[in-house]
DNA sequence: CCAGTTTAATTGTCTATACATAATTATGAT
DNA sequence: ATCATAATTATGTATAGACAATTAAACTGG
């Protein structure tokens, strides 16, 4: 509305100028994030010690010349790094063992293997309705002797063989399941596209290639592989319980926050 | 709650109050964790498809009676969990392929054992000045030939060996590094406690147990024992480069978001 | 001196308003 | 018709003010 005004006598594009000159010099002095950064910085180089109390927003905001709220802001976002705890009533508190997090990002199999710049390809090596091994009913928390899909692929990059899926799909939050063509399109990708889960667990660890799994990856028998585990829920019924078994020597990395 | 409300209305103007009585029977319902709860659920339910535009910010304030920062609030935190894109002048989308991630938290080893019930011990198992391996020293990013301190331990959960632990520690931004006992406190804590990183790294992945290490876990040559290699960096500089050997069978959790 | 109550300090959140920024659409001069 | 400019629109962010929630510390009655 104002911008209308300033329109209107929009012969002075003079003040506008001076206006936002100013206005962005600002902004880069007051915005959350360089106050973050500044703080952070205070804090990485021991300039306020572990287990130190921080001035309060009030005393920030005075010192950096802007709302408490923009304080608040920029230390949330130390909180949720890990730097700080923060109490009402006592204050910010710099982490005496600040938490670190590793956030693993979670793909579509396909656009991770094409982000590497190589071809993907994958070849459904198994398809089939039966009744799921006791061990996986009792993980996925199923309803006796229900019969799954169950589906294997096996993952390619440039024709090598990258990944070995395992996968227990529930027909009952999937109707339908058992009409898709899933040469065409993985299992991945499809569940991704067509249902959201609201929760969903991760496990990773180590495997020795069986004499079959070798043979996938053209390994040795009983060669290391990493292996993620993983089920999908849609409130308390599971969707897919899946294994992803990994070729020898490959390695999953992330940064560490 | 009501009672300290209406205390408050004795200041403020009539419309002011009729509208803060009505905000308080909504406080959970206008909270910007419930509307975000409620959005995630029309996201999650199909309610709102994928691709799709949903409502602006405005039209959700006036839905939600609450004002705008409220609704952008909650629309942040579905962006952070990947359930949203959000565009200026465009709006916000459903995300098509919604993002997931896990994140672990990465603990200090002596709590995460203790947080299982178990007593923690370390056995140093090694200790000394030399100059690292080609390939450490060019992961490290070192000048050239510089002595670190080379330190192994192996962390027990009662008495059983949990994480043989393989690390290189860089004197030159660690001064008086060689002076600790690190047999009292682990490397991994006293690292946590005194120095502070400004960027570090992760990776995961699977290894076959040496014979050196066999006899460390009791276990047998060639099993599969998950890995764990970390590097923390200040600034330019390499603080320390570690590499976690599993016992076999082990087996890191999280949850995916 | 102690237990219960009040006060006060600090963070957490919401509101209303304003302006900034990005990007599409409409307008207008040539 | 075309390209530059302005208007439009949605999100992003800053601000001041108010109130909520938490909890340490001060106070008070016995």
């Amino acid at each position: 509305m104002l911008n209308q005004m300033s329109a209107g006598s929009g012969k002075v594009p003079q003040d506008q100028k001076k206006y936002y000159g100013a206005a962005d010099h600002m902004t880069t002095r007051n915005s959350w994030q360089s106050i973050h950064d500044e703080l952070r910085r205070r804090i990485v180089d021991g300039i306020w010690q572990p287990g130190e109390l921080i001035p309060a927003e009030e005393q920030l905001a005075a010192e950096f010349q802007c709302a408490r709220a923009t304080v608040n802001r920029a230390l949330r976002g130390l909180v949720d790094s890990g730097l700080l705890n923060r109490r009402r009533r006592i204050g910010s508190r710099v982490a005496t063992e600040p938490s670190r997090y590793a956030t693993l990002k979670i793909d579509i199999i396909r656009l991770e293997i094409e982000s590497r710049g190589a071809k993907y390809r994958h070849i459904l090596t198994e398809s089939a309705q039966v009744t799921a091994p006791k061990r996986i009913q009792y993980q996925m928390n199923l309803e006796d002797d229900i019969e799954l899909l169950y589906i294997c692929n096996l993952h390619m990059a440039d024709e090598r063989p990258i990944i070995y899926e395992e996968r227990w799909l529930n027909p009952v939050v999937l109707p339908g399941i058992f009409d898709i063509d899933f040469s065409a399109i993985s299992v991945n990708e499809w569940l991704v596209r067509n249902v959201m889960f609201t929760r969903g667990d991760i496990s990773f660890c180590a495997a020795n290639l069986t004499e079959r799994e070798a043979l996938l990856f053209a390994a040795e028998v009983g060669e290391a592989a990493f292996v993620i585990e993983r089920m999908t829920w849609q409130a308390e019924k599971c969707i897919t319980s899946v294994r992803l078994l990994h070729e020898p020597g490959f390695s999953m990395r992330a940064e560490l926050i």
